[in-house]
RNA sequence: GCCGAGAUGUUGGAAUAGGUAGACAAGAGGGACUUAAAAUCCCUUGGCUGCUAACAGCCGUGCGGGUUCGAUUCCCGCUCUCGGUACCA
C-alpha cells in the first residue's frame, strides 16, 4: 500500500510556500489578523512538548489566512536572561554565542515544521537593534515619573545572585530554583504599574475571550482593597499612628497595635523608650531579618515584643499598647495595623501568644459566643455587642455608619489598598538590557543620551557573581562622563528584568526594521492589538500583567492608540509524558528526561503527523500525554488519506472538478457521501474557528470513513458518481489543510490543481445539502428508549403521534397501559407516558 | 485554609437552550492476507442476566437527595482529583 511520502512531500511544499512568499505580511491590510504565540526562549533543542503552542498558532493562523484575512503571524526569541549566563560561567562559552547558536538550531528546527512565520518580522531582545527600543521605553517611563528609584526591603535569590520582582517569587520561594527568598535593603529601579491598578482591573472588561482563570489569577494579585484608615493618638511621639482595616466595625474590640519592624516609625520609637527596650527591639529587627520570606509568611506562630508605647484608641480614649510584630507587613497598607483578636485569626494567634485580652464586639447569631471561650476568631458579620449606640444592630449597618464618623470627625478616611506593588526591575546580572542611566555626583541620576548603552564584552566583565554585579567589574565600561556637567559619572551596573524584554516584542513585531523609532505609531495601531495570543497560563501574573502595565504607559505616552495588548487569549495545557526519573506523569522537559526531540521525531515521522497528533489528543486547553500509540494513530490516519487519493487517482485526477451538484440531480448513494461532505465542511469550519481541533480531526476520519466505503466498480462506471467523489475528495483536502497542510496540498495537486490552497480560500458548504429530508424520530415510553422511525423532516405531530403508538416495537411495552400524554420533540423523539 | 476547574468504558475523549450516553481514536480479542512477522483490511469490545446465538431485559456519566414525561446536562448537600493562592489586616 501507498504511504504518505512525508520526506519528499513536506520539503516540497515548505519550499513553494517560500518561494510564493504565502505567508509574507501584507503591507497595506485590508482585513488584518494578527495572531502570535507567545516566544520562545532559546535554551537548547526544541521537544515536541514545545511543539504544541506552534501547533496551534498555525492552525489558526492558516485557517484566518484561508478566509481571506491579511495575517501578521510572526515570531521571535526572547534572548536575554540567566541560562546564557550560567552556560557561559560553566562552559566558558560566550553568552551571545551560545544563545545565537541555540537560535539557529530553533529556527532550522522549526522549518522543519511548516509553520507559517513570516520570518521577515523576527525580532532577537539581546540583539542592539532591540534592546536600545527597551531601554528608549525606560527612558520614556522615567519621563513620565514611571520609573523611579527607591531604597527597599527586596527580595533575593541567592542562587540566582540577584533581586527578583514580587512577581518572580511565589510561595516564598524564587520562581526559577524554588530556593528561599531573603530580603535585602537595596536602592533599586521600580516601575510604577500600580499607578494602572485600577485601569488594569477594568479595562478586563475588554477581554471577554481571555480564560476566566488567568483574569481572575491577575484581580487576585491586584489585590484591590476598600477599607478605612485610623488614627491612633501616641503622646510621647506626638504623633498619629495610622491604621488600615477592612474592618472598622470591629474598633471597639482592639486591644492592642501591631506594627511591622521595618515601618520607619519603629526608629522614632526606639529614640523614646528605655535603653532595655530598645535592645529588645533592635534584637527582635535582627531575628525577623534573618528569616526567609517562607518563615515570615508562613501562617503558624505569630512573635512580637511590646514597644514600650501607648496609644489612645480614637473612640474609648483608653490605652491600648503597641506590639511590634513581623506578622505586619511593611509593605502593605500603612505597616500598621489595630488588632481585633475577637475577630481576625491572626490577631487571635498573637493575643494568644501574648496574653493579650479579647473583646468581643460582633455576636454570631448562630451561637453565644464568649470572649472568654471561644477558640477561633469570629470573622463573620454578625451582631454589634459592647459597641455603644449600635448594639444589637447588624455589623453591616454599623461597618457603614462608622466609616462615616471616622470621616466625619476626623480620626480617618476611606481608603483603598492594593496587594500589587510596583515592578523592580534592577537585575545583578550581566546577559541583560543594560539601565541606560548615569550616575553624577553632581547632576544626580540622568539619562544616558545616545542608546544603545552596550553591554561590554564579557571578556571584560567578571560574570561569576562575587557580591559585585557583572558590570560593575569592567572599570573601562562603568566609568564615564556625565552628559550634563561633562565630570567623571558611572553607569547603572545593573540590567533589565527580561520580563520588560518581552512586555512590548509583540509591538516591534508591527515595524521590527526601524531603525529611526521604536515603531511607527500608524503602523502598530493598524496591526494591533493582537487579535489571538496563544501561550501558556503559567505566565498569567508574569508576562500578561507586565504586557498589559507597558500597553498602558505607551498609551498614556502617547505613542499608542490602544490600552490592551491581547484583545484574546487561548491559554493551552500542557505536554505531559512518563518521566522515568520521578516514576510519573510530567511535563515534557529535558531536566525529568522525558523529551521527544522534534528532529528525530519528524525524521521518522513526519510534521503532519505531529500537528494531527497533537490536535487530536485532547481538547487544546487540556493536558494531554505523549504516546507512542497516538503517534502511530495519526500517522494511520494520513496513511488511509493517502491511500484513498493516490489508489483511486487514475480515476479522479481526469475527472472535472464541479464545485456544486443539484440535490435533485444526486441519486441516493452519491447523495450520501455528498451530504455527508458538507456536513463535516460546516463542523470543522465551526469547530476549528472554535478551538475544537479534537473534534473536527474526529470529524475528518468519520468523513474519511465514509469515503473509503467508495465503491470502484461504481466509480469506473458511473460519471456522476465520479465527479461526486472527486468534489467530495477535494473539499475534505481543502478544509484539512490548516491541521495537515503538506498532505493536503499535495494531493491536491496531484488531483490536479495548480498552484497552493492559500491563493484558492476556504469552501463554503453547501448548506440545503447539510440537513436531511428524513429524519430518525426516537421513540420513548416513560422516558426510556423503545424504538425508532423514520419519519419525513417536519411531519406534524399528529402524523407522528400515531406512527409512534401502532409501532410494532413500542406496542409490546403499551399493552396493559392507558396512555396518559405524549409529548413531541418536532423532528427530535416522541415520549409516551403511559401507567 | 481560601478561590477556581473538573470527575463519563480498559485508556484519551464525544454528546449539555434537558431529549438515542459512550462519536472519533487508542488498547484488547477474533478473523483475512503472508512460509512467517510487520504493515494493511474485516468483525467484536460499558457491566450484569437469560446455558449458546440472533435477540431480549435490567443497571450504568464520582456519592446522596430534588425538579421533570425525560437529567451526564438544572438545583441542594457531600467525596475525591487537579490547578491557583498563601499572615494583604
Amino acid at each position: 500500500m501507498a504511504r504518505y511520502s512525508f520526506k519528499d512531500v513536506e520539503p516540497k511544499w515548505q519550499s513553494v510556500w517560500e518561494t510564493k512568499g504565502i505567508f509574507k505580511t501584507p503591507k497595506a491590510p485590508k482585513k488584518k489578523f494578527y495572531v502570535l504565540e507567545m516566544f520562545p526562549y532559546p535554551s537548547g533543542d526544541l521537544h515536541v512538548g514545545h511543539l504544541k503552542n506552534y501547533v496551534i498558532g498555525d492552525v489558526v493562523a492558516r485557517y484566518k489566512k484561508l478566509h481571506g484575512y491579511d495575517i501578521l503571524h510572526p515570531m521571535g526569541f526572547d534572548a536575554f536572561g540567566l541560562p546564557a549566563e550560567n552556560a557561559a560561567i560553566e562552559r566558558n562559552v560566550s553568552p551571545g554565542d551560545w544563545t545565537y547558536g541555540n537560535i539557529e538550531t530553533y529556527k532550522k528546527t522549526m522549518s522543519l515544521l511548516g509553520l507559517s512565520y513570516d520570518w521577515d518580522r523576527e525580532v532577537v531582545t539581546c540583539r542592539e537593534d532591540y534592546y536600545r527600543w527597551t531601554q528608549h521605553i525606560f527612558q520614556l517611563l522615567f519621563d513620565n515619573g514611571l520609573a523611579y528609584r527607591k531604597k527597599a526591603f527586596v527580595n533575593w535569590c541567592n542562587d540566582c545572585q540577584t533581586v527578583l520582582a514580587n512577581e518572580q517569587v511565589e510561595n516564598g520561594v524564587c520562581y526559577r530554583h524554588g530556593t528561599p527568598v531573603t530580603k535585602k535593603n537595596l536602592e533599586q529601579w521600580f516601575l510604577k504599574i500600580t499607578e494602572f491598578a485600577d485601569d488594569l482591573l477594568a479595562d478586563m472588561d475588554q477581554l471577554s475571550n481571555w480564560p476566566e482563570s488567568v483574569k481572575k489569577q491577575q484581580v487576585d494579585w491586584i489585590g484591590k482593597s476598600l477599607g478605612v484608615e485610623i488614627q491612633f493618638q501616641q503622646p510621647e511621639l506626638n504623633q498619629k499612628l495610622t491604621v488600615f482595616t477592612t474592618r472598622p466595625d470591629t474598633i471597639y474590640g482592639v486591644t492592642f497595635v501591631s506594627i511591622s519592624p521595618e515601618q520607619p516609625l519603629v526608629e522614632e520609637i526606639k529614640k523614646l523608650v528605655t535603653p532595655e527596650q530598645k535592645k529588645g527591639i533592635e534584637a527582635y529587627q535582627v531575628l525577623s531579618k534573618a528569616k526567609t520570606e517562607i518563615e515570615r509568611t508562613s501562617t503558624g506562630e505569630k512573635t512580637g515584643i511590646y514597644s514600650g508605647l501607648d496609644l489612645i484608641h480614637p473612640l474609648t480614649g483608653k490605652k491600648v499598647p503597641l506590639w511590634i510584630g513581623d506578622y505586619v507587613l511593611a509593605t502593605y497598607g500603612t505597616g500598621i495595623v489595630m488588632g481585633v483578636p475577637a475577630h481576625d485569626e491572626r490577631d487571635f494567634a498573637f493575643a494568644k501568644k501574648y496574653d493579650l485580652p479579647i473583646v468581643l464586639v460582633i455576636q454570631d447569631p448562630k451561637n453565644n459566643l464568649t470572649a472568654e471561650t471561644m477558640e477561633n476568631a469570629f470573622t463573620d458579620e454578625g451582631i454589634m455587642i459592647n459597641t455603644p449606640g449600635y448594639d444589637g444592630k447588624s455589623s453591616e449597618e454599623f461597618i457603614v455608619a462608622i466609616a462615616e464618623r471616622i470621616e466625619k470627625e476626623g480620626f480617618g478616611k476611606k481608603t483603598i489598598n492594593y496587594r500589587l506593588r510596583d515592578w523592580l526591575i534592577s537585575r545583578q546580572r550581566y546577559w541583560g538590557a543594560p539601565i541606560p542611566m548615569i550616575h553624577c555626583a553632581k547632576c544626580g541620576v540622568v539619562k544616558d543620551p545616545s542608546l544603545p548603552v552596550r553591554l561590554p564584552s564579557e571578556k571584560n566583565v567578571q560574570l561569576k557573581p562575587q557580591g559585585k554585579t557583572p558590570l560593575e567589574t569592567d572599570e573601562s565600561w562603568i566609568n564615564t562622563t556625565c552628559p550634563t556637567c561633562g565630570g567623571p559619572a558611572k553607569r547603572d551596573a545593573d540590567t533589565m528584568d527580561t520580563f520588560m524584554c518581552s512586555s512590548w516584542y509583540y509591538l516591534r513585531y508591527s515595524d521590527n526594521k526601524n531603525s529611526e523609532s521604536i515603531f511607527d505609531s500608524d503602523i502598530a495601531n493598524m496591526w494591533l492589538p493582537v487579535d489571538q495570543y496563544i501561550g501558556g497560563a503559567e505566565h498569567a501574573v508574569l508576562h500578561l500583567l507586565y504586557s498589559r502595565f507597558i500597553t498602558k504607559a505607551l498609551h498614556r505616552i502617547g505613542l499608542i492608540n490602544f490600552t490592551e495588548p491581547f484583545h484574546n487569549l487561548f491559554t493551552q495545557g500542557m505536554v505531559t509524558m512518563f518521566s522515568p526519573k520521578t516514576g510519573k506523569l510530567e511535563k515534557m522537559s529535558k531536566s525529568k528526561g522525558n523529551v521527544v526531540p522534534v528532529g528525530e521525531f519528524v525524521k521518522e515521522w513526519g510534521a503532519d503527523t505531529g500537528r494531527v497528533m497533537i490536535l487530536f489528543a485532547a481538547p487544546p486547553e487540556r493536558d494531554f500525554e505523549w504516546t507512542n500509540e497516538g503517534v502511530a494513530g495519526a500517522n494511520r490516519f494520513l496513511n488511509r488519506i493517502w491511500a484513498f487519493v493516490t489508489d483511486n487517482l487514475d480515476l479522479l485526477e481526469k475527472t472535472e472538478f464541479k464545485s456544486r451538484f443539484e440535490i435533485k440531480e444526486l441519486d441516493p448513494v452519491s447523495f450520501k457521501i455528498y451530504q455527508k461532505t458538507h456536513q463535516t465542511v460546516k463542523k470543522v469550519t465551526d469547530d476549528l474557528g472554535d478551538f475544537k481541533f479534537n473534534t473536527a480531526v474526529a470529524a475528518f476520519m468519520e468523513l474519511m470513513n465514509e469515503l473509503n466505503k467508495t465503491d470502484r466498480a461504481l466509480l469506473e462506471s458511473n460519471q456522476l458518481y465520479r465527479e461526486v467523489i472527486k468534489h467530495c475528495t477535494v473539499r475534505f483536502l481543502e478544509v484539512f489543510t490548516p491541521i495537515a497542510p503538506h498532505i493536503s496540498e499535495e494531493l491536491l495537486s496531484q488531483l490536479g490543481f495548480d498552484g497552493t490552497v492559500f491563493e484558492r480560500g476556504w469552501p463554503s458548504f453547501h448548506q440545503e445539502a447539510t440537513i436531511s429530508d428524513t429524519i430518525t424520530l426516537v421513540i420513548q415510553v416513560n422516558g426510556k428508549l423503545r424504538g425508532n422511525i423514520e419519519v419525513p423532516r417536519d411531519s406534524s405531530e399528529e402524523t407522528v403521534k400515531e406512527l409512534s403508538i401502532s409501532n410494532e416495537q413500542v406496542q409490546k411495552f403499551l399493552t396493559g397501559l392507558s396512555i396518559v400524554k405524549i409529548i413531541v420533540i418536532p423532528n427530535k423523539l416522541v415520549n409516551i407516558v403511559a401507567k
